[in-house]
RNA sequence: GUCCCCAUCGUCUAGAGGCCCAGGACAUUGCCCUUUCACGGCAAUGACGGGGGUUCGAAUCCCCCUGGGGACGCCA
């Protein structure tokens, strides 16, 4: 193998359909630091092949983010190089000629199924006790005769032709007499295998004319000088189809490594609905970018003098993929934590600390933007404070105290008011323009979809964002808070209100023997919580112990 | 359901046959420092999923089970 003995030549290559997450961070760090070690070079590919969801807004965001963690690429959309375009949808004709050129050899053919009958397919396999998969039924027509289809105007798709054993149920004339398998090593577990009955004739081209990851993956790792591919275990299935595909072009594949998924408290893939992803989260609430990649690191890989605190350097230095753990680290934001507060008290001084502050809440934009909304509410500097210090802190409705009772909606009971405020984060989720107007339409368009008038709606809100009944108009106070801050409150208060006792009285007596279940909301100051200078700036994320019930 | 991957304290992990009645870190608890809180220091609680092998000897190797995860899209 020639290819270990060059510098190794990697990628990350995110998706850009909504936040810069925290996986795409953890990735790109490997693969970082796997080629800068040895002098290698680090890709950024954006994989936009989706036309639907993809946005340069999030590209944007991905690559601020990773400049942000000071993850440097070495080519990219950016910054161009040798094998640009970066950009797969600039890539388009490179993609359709590869197309051509495997229709042309045999190795793929047209399809001109229709997702009715894909759907019917499926369900009849699955009926079969089947896996589902595509029958094939294109693959042995008369291609003439599907490309006439075609040449009339039938949207079609280019599949795979994946070799086939006589035991496969997709098995045709074509089907060769022994099981057929494809296997590769993964650098991390050794030799996977997989029989080809268990994979579908994958789709390379879409009927829109986009290629699907699959065939640009490959395309681009082949031409991009792709040496080695660090990506999620999420992945290893498609692999064989990855292999398959460098056999039908005749190239020789990269080295595969398949990293471990972060994973949520639960040990699920890790997920916005369960845990903070979105690395701008991350940096709005406070998270310093050395700390962020210090932790990232962390996960599925130790130093082998057990040292803890390690710059990106360190790592680029001693990273090894002889020392990367299988198992899927659950992303424990408390350790993070700890090791941001480590970072703030022995790596800056304390005017970095003044610049930091002043950066992440006292910087004039956050500062005008609030006043502009609270100016006519005080009259000296201290009442600014006392008036609105949720503006400035994490969890401020349970720092006020709060229990949940007051968060329910007028007229509904804890159950809808969940599911009502469930459906605002989703919506808040993807406003990625959060402006005042946006803002405004959004809560307009949210009250219609439940049926609710704003007076009814908008106090509940108010309250989780602020723990308090008097504040700016909500709107605007929301724009001034940010996406990253709304979406935060108003899932930390979900768990909250799951815990409520089932029909409560709008007007909970307040006996003194109250459900053993519902949190201590003793008055602020009394709490040990409401003054713990620790909960300043970081914002409660629902971890293990708070995170509702999927 | 099928295929694939994984499996040490609650969490991140050390451990590549004897150095391990399993070490470190976070979290938790207690004590010390301290006018308070925090920081810091000290200490405690706490794990090799189960069963079979192999071996003089297994957390470490093999098999089975169990558990967890991922993938089964004209999404990546």
């Amino acid at each position: 193998m020639t290819a270990s003995t060059r510098p190794p030549v990697v990628r990350i290559a995110p998706s850009p359909t909504g936040d810069p997450h925290v996986g795409t961070a953890y990735i790109a760090l490997f693969n970082y630091a796997f080629a800068k070690q040895q002098g290698g070079s680090f890709i950024l590919r954006i994989e936009d092949t989706d036309q639907a969801r993809s946005t340069r807004q999030s590209e944007a965001m991905i690559l601020e983010s990773l400049r942000w963690l000071g993850i440097q690429w070495d080519e990219g959309p950016d910054i161009g190089g040798p094998s640009a375009p970066y950009r797969q949808s600039e890539r388009l004709d490179i993609y359709r000629r590869h197309v051509a050129d495997l229709v042309a050899a045999g190795e793929a053919y047209w399809c001109t199924c229709t997702a009715e009958r894909l759907d019917g397919v499926r369900k009849e396999q699955t009926a079969r006790k089947e896996n589902p998969g595509y029958d094939g039924h294109c693959r042995f027509r008369d291609p003439a005769a599907v490309r006439a289809e075609i040449d009339a105007g039938t949207p079609g798709v280019v599949r795979l032709k994946v070799p086939r054993g006589a035991n496969d149920p997709k098995a045709g004339a074509d089907a060769a007499s022994h099981d057929v398998k494809v296997a590769f090593v993964d650098r991390l577990r050794g030799s996977v295998e997989f029989h080809t009955r268990e994979i579908d004739d994958q789709v390379l081209q879409k009927s829109d004319g986009f290629p699907t990851y699959h065939l640009a993956n490959v395309v681009d790792d082949h031409l991009m000088g792709v040496s080695h591919v660090l990506r999620g275990e999420e992945w290893i299935s498609s692999t064989p189809k990855h292999i398959l595909l460098y056999a039908a072009f005749g190239w020789e594949a990269p080295e595969f490594a398949h990293l471990p998924l972060l994973r949520n408290a639960d040990k699920s893939k890790v997920s916005k609905r369960k845990n903070p992803v979105s690395l701008r989260w991350f940096r709005e609430c406070g998270y310093l970018p050395d700390a962020m990649v210090n932790f990232l690191g962390m996960m599925a890989f130790t130093f082998a003098d057990g040292r803890e605190i390690f710059s990106l350097s360190d790592f680029v230095q001693h990273f090894t993929l002889d020392r990367v753990s299988l198992g899927g680290p659950v992303f424990d934001l408390k350790k993070l934590l700890w090791l941001n507060g480590r970072y703030l008290r022995e790596k800056r001084s304390d005017d970095e600390v003044v610049a930091y502050l002043k950066a992440q809440l006292f910087n004039d934009g956050y500062l005008r933007s609030i006043v502009k909304i609270a100016k006519e509410r005080f009259e000296k500097s201290d009442d600014f404070i006392a008036y609105a210090p949720w503006f400035f802190t994490a969890s401020p409705y349970v720092e006020a105290g709060g229990d949940g009772s007051d968060l329910l909606v007028k007229g509904r009971t804890k159950k809808e008011t969940l599911a009502i405020l469930e459906s605002l984060v989703e919506r808040v989720d993807v406003a990625f323009d959060f402006s005042e107007e946006r803002v405004k339409a959004l809560l307009e368009l949210w009250c219609a979809d439940h049926g609710m008038t704003p007076k009814e709606a908008f106090m509940p809100v108010r309250l989780l964002l602020s723990g308090k009944k008097a504040t700016p108009g909500l709107p605007e106070s929301m724009a001034v808070l940010g996406r990253e801050r709304v979406r935060t409150r108003i899932r930390a208060v979900l768990p909250l209100i799951q815990k409520l006792p089932e029909a409560p009285k709008a007007d909970a007596s307040k006996a003194d023997a109250p459900k053993a279940d519902a949190p201590k909301a003793d008055a602020p100051g009394t709490s040990p919580k409401a003054d713990d200078p620790k909960a300043v700036g970081e914002p409660k994320p629902p971890t293990s112990t708070t995170a509702p019930r999927a």
